[in-house]
DNA sequence: TATATTCTGAGACTCAATCTCAATAAGAAT
DNA sequence: ATTCTTATTGAGATTGAGTCTCAGAATATA
């Protein structure tokens, strides 16, 4: 598992164990590229087979968050949804409000535009939420 | 009451009644310019004498959210929080991350990028979160 | 192997927001 | 103004995502 390793070391990093359960949380998140939610996680892994407590996934998924292997999506609907990080780059999102697909995007102008304007207020950026939210082209003409 | 017409208008189109509980809703979104979660509206209306429910403080700003009269801010922490838009033009939001300060920004470098993007998918934007969460200058060094 | 410590899971709990429904109020008709 | 119809209100129940609790299980240390 290419991934073994990354969590061991970010698990020993916060002075936790190294579990099946917490193994069971990686993989799947690393499984898909989708932006799924705690309970599609909990649901996915009782599919494969396996069994993880709602409780532990959540406890999980917030130290890999922690750890920035894994980023957390605030959709403004209630329901966080998570990817994981392996190879990824930084992009922000479209989300369709019709179908709920959700795309990457990412402009540098805008990135720098962004750090100009904390700058101008003297403050520092810490992380931004940048979320298009748009109908798609299959939603827009079906 | 400037904003007295505004309601009247809002509530026939939408089909409802005039009532003093969601005049009051709106008195109370108008007094000022912060940005309240609904919790604090609730309590700032019963502070100035009148009586409204919760349960009609909600109903209501959903009412003036629809109808563009507030707009509602989702800054992931599961409370969403509402600013009046009489005079308003459009912004964004710097979000301090230690004294939750919110401060606003427009660009229109980065507006005009999002529809460029947005095109480029062949999308149609319907609206936009762009939140920069900072720390402030009083919390940088106080 | 014994002991200490962390982790897990089931379900209780929290909290913002929504829903229910009987009582009340608004608006229309007379 | 009074009556009638219908929408609105408020108190509290409910929902649902997420967190917390704590006894039992698993892991690490001596």
């Amino acid at each position: 598992m290419a991934t073994y390793d990354q969590l061991k070391r970010a698990l020993k990093k916060e002075g936790l164990r190294y579990t099946q359960q917490r193994q069971s949380v990686w993989d799947e998140l690393c499984a898909t590229n989708d932006h799924r939610d705690a309970e599609e996680i909990y649901l996915d892994i009782r599919q494969s087979g396996l069994n993880v407590s709602r409780a532990t996934v959540y406890r999980t998924i917030d130290v890999l968050v922690k750890n920035k292997m894994v980023r957390k999506l605030e959709l403004g609907d209630g329901r966080a949804r998570y990817e994981h990080k392996v190879n990824a780059t930084h992009h922000d999102h479209l989300i369709c409000i019709q179908c709920g697909k959700i795309e990457e995007f990412m402009d540098e102008v805008i990135e720098s535009r962004q750090d100009e304007i904390v700058k101008k207020f003297g403050y520092k950026l810490v992380r931004h939420i940048h979320q298009l939210f748009i109908i798609c082209s299959e939603c827009e003409s079906p």
